[in-house]
RNA sequence: UGGGGUAUAGCCAAGUGGUAAGGCAACGGGUUUUGAUCCCGUCAUCGUUGGUUCGAGUCCAGCUACCCCAGCCA
């Protein structure tokens, strides 16, 4: 893939750019901060290759952090299938992994600090009476009747809440910050819950968490992330961010900076949607290749640089944006086109004869790629009786199809040139066998006689071709919008998974799992995990682009 | 009706006062034993109104549209 590429230019960078120029850091240190509650999807690939690449670019470093406040909502499974996929997609996080919990101590510690310096306390008031106080967009909030409890009250009490004498939901430790803000999350905001929850990482050492405002900024801080890179929902949040570390004895001063996440037209990339279709089984798994997550689409057969490709396109801003499917498509496609071998495929197979062929099979050779010979080449089994795809024969047809046409002449890719003689059909009128002649001068080159033959189709041999399953993939819903849907379920593409008992050529046996290769004139595809001795099984990546589908759709 | 944000082509996106990059898509044409690839060509005056300036996508003001915020989620 064309990877000299010239440095990518986004608000970011200039910021980087000029914070570097006076001479505020010595070294960019940025992080990704994932919450182990899912799998990572292409918003995360966005956020990875921006803030990884930004590491490397300026010679830095990028921090893996598990944002693990919440235990409750949270699975150690998913820290594995995080780590597996960042290291996928081709980044190298700094030292060992890290986890907000590995800071709880520290933080229990500022917020200790904050309750002596009369900044937080801890509120009694219920779930509803608090949301009461709090206000509303134009309205403002009240104090809290416990808001001016004494810090030695306070200090006695947060106690109470880490020793666990309080039930959840009974109080939480707030900062005491302004009521009346416009910034709703600045109305005395919760820091710390009481959760009797096990944690992956702390087992039950705790059953006070900390909350993610609180939680966020001073991990960066403590690792001394310079630029902490966030969506845009989390711009309100900076005014949190920013009061805690000034409020507390910490050195480094990270910045918040927010881009717009990523949004793909007939997908959706929110974690709660995600996790709604694995659950309810509209799927079949995390890495179903229809999802957008990184373990979906890796055994769809994209690849980490098609991804890193497809984030470099889309480019990083602060705009609401909504990006076709094709730009992804696009990626994919021109790193297979250049790399991944061809074969031959048939997904409908329509069995023809080649009456004049009287010799044994042969076994021609093909090319591995039309335009790189170093891919060198393969042998491929020709013999009397062949497997063409269906829609690749018609009775009649007008000039415009370039298949094969009763009484008319079509080349078989890799052979010989052949001619549809009559055709044999069962009692419903269906086609079962096309009778063809072959000229056996068109091995290698044209008819001598110099008479043209417009097209050319592939096929396969009865004799040697192999079984396969081949899963074809299409958008996994019916609107470019699913997630602004009242029922994701509603619109579910019914046709996002077709499968089709197709033959392939011998060669592709022995082709590894997950490998490239291009069925020709079909697609790119990959042999999918389920394969096995017995059962050959191909996931369509992407088609081919057609521009013959268009002028004729069926 | 409060606050925080954003508006450049169908989509993504450069542009940082000097006369609108690039990619995707689309549409023409050429090559082709993949209707693929490849090659050539076409495709915008910058949400809107006004102002400043010799000169405005870039600066100022008003207007409009859209997104986010009232979790003990992140």
């Amino acid at each position: 893939m064309a990877e000299a590429d010239s440095r990518p230019s986004n608000f970011i960078r200039q910021i980087i750019d000029k914070d570097i120029q006076q001479g505020l850091h010595t070294q960019i240190q940025t992080r990704f901060p994932p919450e182990p509650n899912g799998y990572l999807h292409l918003g995360h690939a966005k956020s990875i290759c921006l803030n990884f690449g930004i590491a490397q670019e300026y010679q830095g470093q990028c921090n893996l952090r598990f944002d693990d406040t919440n235990p409750e909502k949270e699975d150690i499974d998913y820290v594995h299938s995080i780590q597996q996929d960042v290291s996928w997609l081709g980044f190298q996080w700094q030292g060992n992994v890290r986890y907000s919990s590995n800071y709880f101590d520290e933080l229990h510690g500022f917020a200790l600090e904050l309750i002596n310096k009369g900044l937080a306390y801890v509120d009694f008031s219920s779930q509803e009476i608090m949301r009461e106080l709090r206000g509303s967009l134009t309205r403002p909030g009240t104090n809290s009747p416990y808001r001016d409890t004494s810090v030695a009250e306070n200090l006695s009490l947060f106690e109470k809440m880490r020793l666990g004498e309080f039930k959840e939901g009974e109080c939480l430790l707030r900062a005491k910050i302004d009521m009346t803000s416009s910034f709703m999350c600045m109305r005395d905001p919760a820091l710390y819950r009481v959760r009797f929850a096990h944690h992956h990482q702390t087992g039950d050492k705790w059953c006070i968490y900390p909350m993610y405002d609180f939680t966020h900024c001073i991990s960066d801080a403590i690792e001394g992330i310079t630029h902490s890179l966030c969506t845009l929902e989390f711009q309100d949040n900076r005014r949190l961010y920013d009061w805690v570390i000034s409020h507390i004895s910490i050195q480094a001063i990270p910045r918040q900076y927010e881009f717009s996440r990523l949004n793909l037209e007939y997908t959706v990339l929110s974690k709660r949607k995600l996790i709604q279709l694995v659950e309810e089984q509209l799927v079949n798994g995390w890495d179903d290749p229809r999802m957008p997550t990184v373990a979906g689409l890796r055994r769809r057969g994209y690849t980490a640089d098609s991804i890193r490709e497809f984030c470099k396109r889309i480019g990083v801003t602060k705009i609401d944006n909504m990006v076709e499917m094709s730009m992804l498509e696009a990626c994919i496609r021109e790193q297979l086109n250049s790399e991944a071998p061809r074969a031959m495929a048939v997904l409908e197979p329509l069995k023809i004869v080649i009456e004049n062929y009287q010799d044994e099979p042969q076994w021609l050779t093909a090319a591995n790629h039309p335009s790189d010979e170093t891919m060198g080449t393969r042998q491929v089994p020709f013999s009397k009786e062949l497997f063409i795809e269906i829609e690749d024969f018609k009775e009649e047809a007008n000039k415009k199809f370039k298949r094969l046409v009763l009484g008319k002449e079509v080349r078989l890719r890799n052979a010989y040139v052949i001619k549809a003689e009559r055709v044999e059909k069962d009692a419903q009128g269906n086609i079962t066998t096309v009778y063809c002649s072959y000229d056996k001068d068109t091995l290698g080159k044209d008819p001598a006689d110099g008479r043209k033959v417009k097209g050319v189709i592939h096929w396969v041999s009865v004799a040697h071709g192999q079984g396969a399953e081949i899963r074809l993939y299409d958008r996994l819903f019916t609107v470019p919008n699913p997630g602004a849907a009242e029922n994701l379920i509603d619109c579910i593409n019914p046709e996002s998974l077709l499968v089709k008992q197709g033959v392939v050529e011998p060669s592709l046996v022995t082709v590894p799992i997950s490998a490239p290769i291009q069925f020709e004139r079909t697609g790119y595809f990959c042999k999918d995990p389920d394969s096995s001795a017995q059962k050959l099984v191909f996931n369509r990546t992407v088609g081919l682009r057609d521009t013959w589908a268009k002028v004729n759709p069926s």
